[in-house]
DNA sequence: TGACTATATGCGCACTCAATCATATAAGGG
DNA sequence: CCCTTATATGATTGAGTGCGCATATAGTCA
């Protein structure tokens, strides 16, 4: 198992830049389209150093990708997978909070499938 | 978005879970049947405590189950969920990764479904 | 050029957490 | 009972990381 070693920790990575809570909060704020930087921070009500440096992290993971437009900077999300398994986990923990109805309710309308252009 | 905090640090705290390599050599070795921490210890090659550690951390997390056996305690997965989203980040991953084929190849078979086997 | 907006980054702090050692608990056999 | 095997846990340490403050870089406009 000891050749495999940079398998796991590739997934783990993988894993581990879902697993906070700002990135999640991001991953949400982006995942219907195109969003600046400042777009983010107003959806996420987090800092901006704090986001910037998140979005970085994101991008170095190959999880958004962005583009420049004037002073702007534009992230959208380049792995659908990512996207994926947010909506895979927020179902399966839907079923497992149900603790306020209506936190249930918003949860399930977290992450919808991004919106296609007929593909 | 503020009363959606908790619903961020649930996902991200089932994310977190799935966020280490030693527990993802873990899941590896448990997610076709039920195997004894000594089986675990063997198949991962970390040392005891740590594998007890994780595997209560996992077993907290209500991702595995335990059961006991004279002086053995067995674990088994409890959440497929868990295994699929494992399944599909190594196949996305399999096709980022790329550089030796002989570990690309034995990545995909990393995490099959488990096998159902009367017992 | 200088002022202004938008975004990124160096630094330091606080906190989390994985790994290890030593030891504790649990169960079974003599 | 004592002894051995199997598993769990308290204490500690060290590495990693999220956060905020201040500041740096990049781009636009007057």
């Amino acid at each position: 198992m000891d050749e495999l070693d940079p398998v796991f920790d590739a997934v783990a990575a993988y894993f581990s830049v879902l697993s906070e809570p700002t990135r999640l909060k991001i991953m949400h704020a982006v995942c219907n389209g195109e969003k600046t930087v400042s777009q983010i921070v107003a959806d996420t009500g987090a800092t901006q150093t704090n986001v910037s440096r998140h979005l970085g992290l994101m991008y170095r993971h190959g999880v958004l990708t962005r583009r420049r437009n004037g002073t702007q900077v534009l992230y959208t999300v380049s792995d659908p997978t990512m996207v994926e398994l947010c909506r895979s986990v927020c179902n399966r923990i839907a079923g497992t909070i149900g603790e306020r109805q209506s936190l249930k309710r918003q949860f399930l309308k977290l992450l919808p499938a991004p919106k296609r252009r007929a593909a």
